[in-house]
DNA sequence: CATAAAAAAAGCAATCATGTCTGTTTTGTA
DNA sequence: TACAAAACAGACATGATTGCTTTTTTTATG
């Protein structure tokens, strides 16, 4: 992990356990609640980017959804674009640890990489893409090409997941030789998984074509470890 | 075109013409004047939908924008979603338009379809997405996710704006007779390249995976077309 | 039990975007 | 030239959002 990245986490991680870690000798009750407002907070305010969109997110609404109060939010959070990074910090390892679930299901105990296995793959990655944290991290991202702010704030966590995103893949696919294909292979998947998702969300009634595109890119990435992968 | 779409298209049309086209008897200069004048705010409107986003883009920005005082544009068009609804038809005819000419490059002079030219193809869809009208669609698209009043005004468009996009697509490659797979693989093309695009927004320094990923997407289609296209 | 600190709640002022309103200039026509 | 209509310009009021400040409640500790 990279050092900003590894920062930030390491942040959010004192957050959850109570900032105040050494305090808490007898109890802590206090940092523990501390920690579930701020939770709550950062639930709520992804729930607002899924169905509200980043732009239209206002603070009141993240605080009504997450049932406190402007106040104690503002306690917590001094600003509108603190939330935002804590909130890119907070979908920075929810989206990791999704993702890894997703893709545990994959059995590689065999010598050599199936194509049941690339399906399974493949069909982990479209799940992933819409799941309400990756949608909302879209927003982020996507509102991020014309908000320099937001751009900055992201830049290392977005280069740190990139990162982790691969490594997993390579975790799941150890049979797959070829670093420089698998790479490319898994930008593949990523891209179109990504395209369709925004392109559908307004067109309804196509699975056909979903899985159509589907099968395209596991045909694909079959002929590439054919290909390339064992090298 | 659909029924909506064309009522649409041709208000526009009726824009760029003057309004009063039966009144243009001696010049009709003011209406070439009123034409103008939209023209030049919804240029505007997609320049800031670039380079600030859609939900950012205020009424002000585009009248500053299009060199125009506010109370003009408020003449032209009562409301903010006034607006948005005639950049959405004139980025839908604007669009094919440049598309079009994208593709016009490719020569299917030939008796059958040639690597060359589906290299041409993808590589045009790539410039294609990196369009300012395209751009400027994305936000809308994006947008019309999270607001619903959006959504329905884009419906129509979108849906036409599929069929025309397939048609042109078709009328290049006169040699892939089989549509079912002619369709899977331009929606393929289509989910790559709008995904790419989105997630390079943010990465520079990529054109490696670019390319990489434009000659698996090329090595697709050529399989595509071999195995299915010739039906 | 008392006090300090943290957490939470509520109120307040400044800013900003929108839509409407009124007034002015330009164009078309009798 | 005189009148009507369109195009244009700027000011104003409303509503919403943000961040700050003040007050109340809860928790930890001597």
């Amino acid at each position: 992990m990279t050092e900003q990245a590894s920062q930030a986490a390491s942040a959010e991680a004192g957050v959850k356990e109570g900032r105040r870690a050494d305090s808490r000798s007898g109890g802590g009750w206090q940092a523990e609640k501390s920690a579930l407002t701020r939770q709550a907070i950062l639930d709520a305010a992804i729930r607002c980017f899924v169905d509200r969109g980043y732009r239209a997110t206002t603070t009141a609404m993240i605080s009504a959804e997450a049932g406190v109060s402007r106040g104690a939010m503002m306690h917590h959070f001094p600003s509108r674009m603190a939330v935002m990074a804590a909130v890119v910090a907070h979908l920075h390892n929810r989206r990791l640890s999704e993702y890894r679930s997703l893709m545990a299901d994959i059995d590689d105990s065999s010598r050599q990489l199936t194509r049941a296995e690339i399906r399974k793959s493949v069909l982990a990655a479209w799940e992933y893409v819409n799941l309400p944290s990756f949608v909302a991290h879209q927003e982020l991202q996507f509102a991020a090409r014309t908000d320099a702010e937001l751009r900055q704030l992201m830049q290392s966590f977005e280069l740190d997941f990139e990162k982790q995103f691969l490594k997993t893949v390579k975790s799941v696919f150890p049979h797959w030789k070829s670093l420089k294909s698998l790479q490319a292979a898994h930008d593949l998947v990523q891209f179109v998984m990504r395209g369709m998702a925004i392109s559908l969300h307004q067109l309804p009634d196509n699975e056909q074509r979903v899985e159509r595109v589907v099968e395209l890119v596991i045909d694909e990435l079959a002929r590439i470890y054919e290909v390339e992968g064992l090298d």
